[in-house]
DNA sequence: TGCGCCATGTCAGGAGTCTGACATAGGCTG
DNA sequence: CAGCCTATGTCAGACTCCTGACATGGCGCA
């Protein structure tokens, strides 16, 4: 039958990150005029919804190591937009928003809430959380083992 | 009400973040033992659906600039897996895999088909159409327009 | 208590990708 | 036909992110 393993019009995988890239160049667009990065924008949020995280634990809700992490706290410090306790290595360090980073964060999230909504439009309720179940089972079924 | 502009519990843009990185991990797991990156499958998986293609239909379909496509096809070309017509610049130069790259190709088909599978077990046929759709329509929308 | 183990923060180096720029080929329009 | 515009291939530079490595702090267990 020569059926082809791995068909582009089909692949979900493809179309997966398709939308990725899609999604992510809409952020872009959207948080330029803030001067604010993907990743520092989702650092942001990550915070701003879990205030007190480490660095780490904010690497790994951004998907970054925390090597890069780190450079991106340090940007983000720098323009006093949040606050990291001073300690000794190998200990977790809490870090939190200032005023002027929780100032900014609503004003980019109203901007990425733009994007999510024109990226899901004409879409019901119950749709949207089906696509997010899909994706979340997708994220399970790929984290389970890699045989 | 309060009512959060972005709520990553129910946001779909950081589901779909999510899924594109655990498969994105797994797809490399899965390349590994070929000595293949994502990228270089992504252009090899693609040259064997659209034969001929020069390298900047290339980079667009990879989601790449033209610039890093131009070093992932002379990584592939030096391997022997691929062949490009010389000719001087501002021409497209059609690219066609060589007899070594097919086979590889298959053996990354192979791998990827099963990484694919495996993030969406348990799901019928219907199903899987339908996600596909869904992120597709996503893309459609996005590229629409940014206001 | 002491030891091993894991997680965190940090420094240095390298691979991959992007932006900017240039020359050339092809196509469209006047 | 000439001129303009777009697209392609290519070179050079910079940036981002990752891998590798190290020292330190917290935790469980003998």
């Amino acid at each position: 039958m020569a059926q082809r393993e791995v068909d582009l019009d089909s692949s979900v995988g493809y179309a997966l990150k398709q939308a990725a890239t899609a999604l992510r160049a809409a952020m872009e667009a959207a948080l330029e005029p803030l001067s604010l990065t993907v990743t520092q924008y989702s650092c942001l949020e990550l915070l701003g919804q879990r205030p007190g995280l480490s660095a780490a634990e904010l690497a790994r809700g951004v998907f970054v190591t925390r090597q890069s992490m780190q450079s991106v706290l340090q940007g983000l410090q720098d323009r006093g937009l949040l606050s990291r306790s001073t300690a000794p290595q190998g200990r977790a360090l809490p870090t939190q928003l200032t005023p002027a980073g929780t100032d900014l964060l609503g004003r980019a999230s109203r901007a990425i809430a733009g994007v999510e909504s024109r990226m899901l439009q004409d879409r019901s309720a119950a749709e949207v959380a089906r696509l997010r179940a899909d994706l979340a089972a997708c994220v399970t079924a790929l984290e389970g083992r890699q045989p």
